[in-house]
RNA sequence: GCUCUUAUCGUCUAGAGGCCUAGGACGUUAGGUUCUCAUCCUAAAAAUCAGGGGUUCGAAUCCCCUUAAGAGCACCA
């Protein structure tokens, strides 16, 4: 039986690529494997908790597809999924814990920790606790009674911590390097080592799948499931995101909520299929492939260990490449949802997708790029005084077509251009920024087409 | 600083000792198609496989060292 999970913190306004990416992977792993997929949600830190987070990041998952098994909002066998509605359990491992001689009470203030950290540093040693509650535990006790502030410490072993992770093999860390992790919190809350061990074991989590920055305190972890009689699950570290000087893909540098770049109009399939492919590449070499392909063939063990850069332009060519694969009805609904607040006219969208859908990388791009067929254009890129008399004769030409349809009117159009001895780049340059505002727009005759004969004229007499 | 991890074109990657004078994709450049742009097609430039040592008849692939990069060292996750 394979689980896998993803636990979240509700930290930021959406899910962050770099989950949707570890969380792309845990959920084709447990899917190959006719196993379980579980979301969890690690609100554990109550200072950083940005309210509505929780949901939008279980709504964007939702509806990326990544589905889970088990979930806060589904529930599942092993609820609540919340770590903040699970406390009284990490109270009992923590109490099981020091029973065993494995954690100790501290109640060291904030303040005596910084200046022992200051000190630490000056004397250029590793920071880590210097035990000094250990010593005093009888005293601790007491004070405790008469209700000061405490927390657990794991009681760190000072010897070697081995464990095995799939795709970098065996991992050795020396624990006099460690620190004597807090484990719960003074507001009684769990840290993310104590919670994130506890809930994974109750919840029969086989394989945990995690960025890399959980790597260096991992030991902490199976020091805890040994402590507590455990057996270890299977560890794969998975390398982080970069932003394109390196550094840990972060807000400050790149967008990194998924809401970025949905938000833009970039597919969910795109955004899935892009972040598919870091640290991973398709057996025969394809670029673009569907969830269900992805989950067919993925593997843990052809994870890349190198870190790569998420590079937005690949990206959109990705999405491009989405929408042109789209049928024109699918692309009108896309394109008309991600416009519903500007209200546009949905008909025209429908006329207008065959012309944009080649031009498009994102659905953000086409508004832009068809405004003019919604209003008339309010300036023009060029200034087109000196055709006015050509324009009049184009007039004139457009008035007698009887069929409007863009080979009519193309048809008619060349005829002026030959006839006023004009070279055809330059006279439908003209024409087109009479008509759209622009060097540069969809097709003329189509767009004109579309535009209606009424309006054309309009607009080809309007220029002065 | 200490600990851990990683290292193939600008970027994502193929590559499991001979098939590699290193392949594909994005991007870039040039050309074709075209009334613009885009699509599409063709071509090109682009990695002395981080550097140095080994092992081997043979190394991008195995080992070691160096260098560089990243991550972690909280009552944050």
């Amino acid at each position: 039986m394979v689980r896998t999970r993803i636990a979240p913190s509700p930290t930021g306004k959406d899910v962050h690529v770099g989950s949707i990416a570890t969380g792309l992977m845990n959920f084709a792993w447990a899917k190959k494997n006719n196993g379980q997929f579980v979301i969890r949600i690690e609100d554990t830190d109550r200072t950083r908790l940005v309210e509505g987070g929780e949901t939008k990041m279980l709504a964007t998952l939702a509806d990326l597809g990544l589905k889970a098994d088990e979930s806060p909002l589904m529930g599942g066998p092993f609820a609540p999924y919340r770590q903040s509605e699970r406390l009284p359990i990490y109270k009992k491992y923590a109490e099981e814990l020091i029973a065993k001689g494995k954690a100790y009470y501290c109640t060291c203030t904030p303040e005596r920790l910084d200046e022992m950290r200051k000190s630490q540093q000056a004397a250029k040693q590793i920071s880590k606790y210097d035990r000094h509650c250990f010593t005093r535990q009888d005293e601790i006790e007491k004070e405790i009674e008469q209700g000061a502030k405490h927390v657990v410490r794991l009681l760190m072993p000072q010897e070697d911590i081995v464990f095995t992770d799939i795709l970098r093999g065996k991992i050795t860390i020396n624990g006099s390097q460690l620190d004597d992790q807090v484990l719960l919190k003074s507001d009684g809350f769990p840290t993310y080592h104590l919670a994130v061990v506890v809930d994974d074991h109750l919840m029969e989590i086989t394989h945990i799948i995690r960025g890399e920055e959980w790597l260096p305190s991992t030991p902490k972890h199976v020091v805890l499931y040994r402590a507590l009689g455990w057996d270890l699950p299977q560890y794969i570290h998975v390398s982080l995101l970069r932003n394109p000087d390196k550094s840990k893909l972060s807000k400050r540098k790149n967008p990194v909520w998924a809401s970025d770049y949905l938000g833009q109009g970039i597919l969910k399939e795109a955004l899935l299929n892009y972040l598919a492919l870091m640290g991973w590449s398709h057996p025969e070499g394809k670029d673009i492939f569907s969830l269900d392909e992805y989950v067919q063939l993925f593997d843990i063990k052809d994870i890349l260990t190198t870190a790569p850069v998420f590079d937005p332009v690949k990206l959109e060519w990705m999405n491009g490449e989405y929408i042109r694969a789209l049928s024109v009805d699918e692309l009108f609904q896309k394109i008309a949802a991600f416009y519903q607040e500007k209200q546009l006219d949905s008909v025209l969208i429908q006329k207008t997708v065959p012309l944009i859908q080649e031009r498009i990388k994102k659905l953000s791009d086409y508004y832009p790029l068809c405004q003019f067929f919604f209003e008339e254009p309010t300036g023009y890129e060029i200034d087109l005084k000196k055709y006015k008399s050509v324009l009049s004769t184009v007039a004139e030409s457009v008035s007698t077509i009887s069929d409007w349809k863009a080979i009519a009117i193309g048809e008619a159009m060349q005829k002026v251009a030959t006839d006023q001895g004009i070279k055809n780049s330059e006279f439908f340059q003209m024409l087109r920024i009479a008509i759209t505002g622009k060097k540069i727009s969809p097709p003329l005759n189509e767009s004109m087409e579309i535009l209606g004969k009424e309006e054309c004229m309009r607009r080809i007499q309007k220029v002065r």
